[in-house]
DNA sequence: GACATATTCAACCAGATGGTTGACGATAGC
DNA sequence: GCTATCGTCAACCATCTGGTTGAATATGTC
């Protein structure tokens, strides 16, 4: 009845949950860690990361005491899918996305 | 403040705005005919065509006293370049792309 | 001008969303 | 066992969203 596409764009469509999944790009982080550059409370992280959690964007595997966060790119598939059907765009331009993400960080921090 | 890109996102999340574009890559199409094979009220299609034009996905036109609506392909390209930078994916499959439309086309009409 | 057609607007409603704070459960270290 | 740390849960709040219905606007036709 709900398509997994509603769930990867409406995740998607939060500047924070873009933000915490460019961080997650890098590398995978502890919960606390990927709240640390946010004025947010810890609790609506951990909320944005159910968020991506639920639409398969992101995984969460608990060692210790720290829940690890990773990023599941492959989720992204079906949704780049859609979207380049539509488009029939260029491949992909890695230094346009760079550019985007730039963007994307520096207005999270502003 | 807001980003583009959270209202493309945003107005992707919804299942009859999806819908909606992949009419439109069709041909484009009057108001009234867009809203003809779904079951809800026409002022809720016209708000979802509102949603779509806000994210810059389509552009409306009166001729006479018919509003014509055409899909611009163009305002994807960014969201397709975010999402693209993450999966690195395969170049365009549009048999997939295919499938995709067949199956939302199919949950719209149930 | 009168009437029909095409579309939006306005007011309203129920439910989702993003945020907060404070309490709680789980684990590590002393 | 006590205590500090990591993270979620629960309750609450304001705002947004998708839907409705009925009135309003704009254009074409007679």
């Amino acid at each position: 009845m709900t398509n997994p596409l509603d769930h990867v764009f409406a995740a998607l469509a939060d500047p924070t949950r873009r933000a915490i999944l460019a961080m997650l790009l890098e590398d995978d982080m502890a919960v606390t860690d990927v709240a640390e550059p946010f004025s947010t409370s810890l609790a609506a992280i951990s909320k944005h990361l159910g968020v991506l959690a639920d639409a398969g964007l992101i995984t969460r595997e608990r060692r210790g005491r720290v829940i690890w966060c990773r990023l599941e790119p492959d989720s992204l598939r079906a949704a780049s899918v859609w979207m380049q059907g539509f488009g029939q765009f260029d491949p992909v331009d890695l230094d346009a996305f760079e550019r985007f993400l730039e963007q994307e960080l520096d207005a999270t921090s502003e």
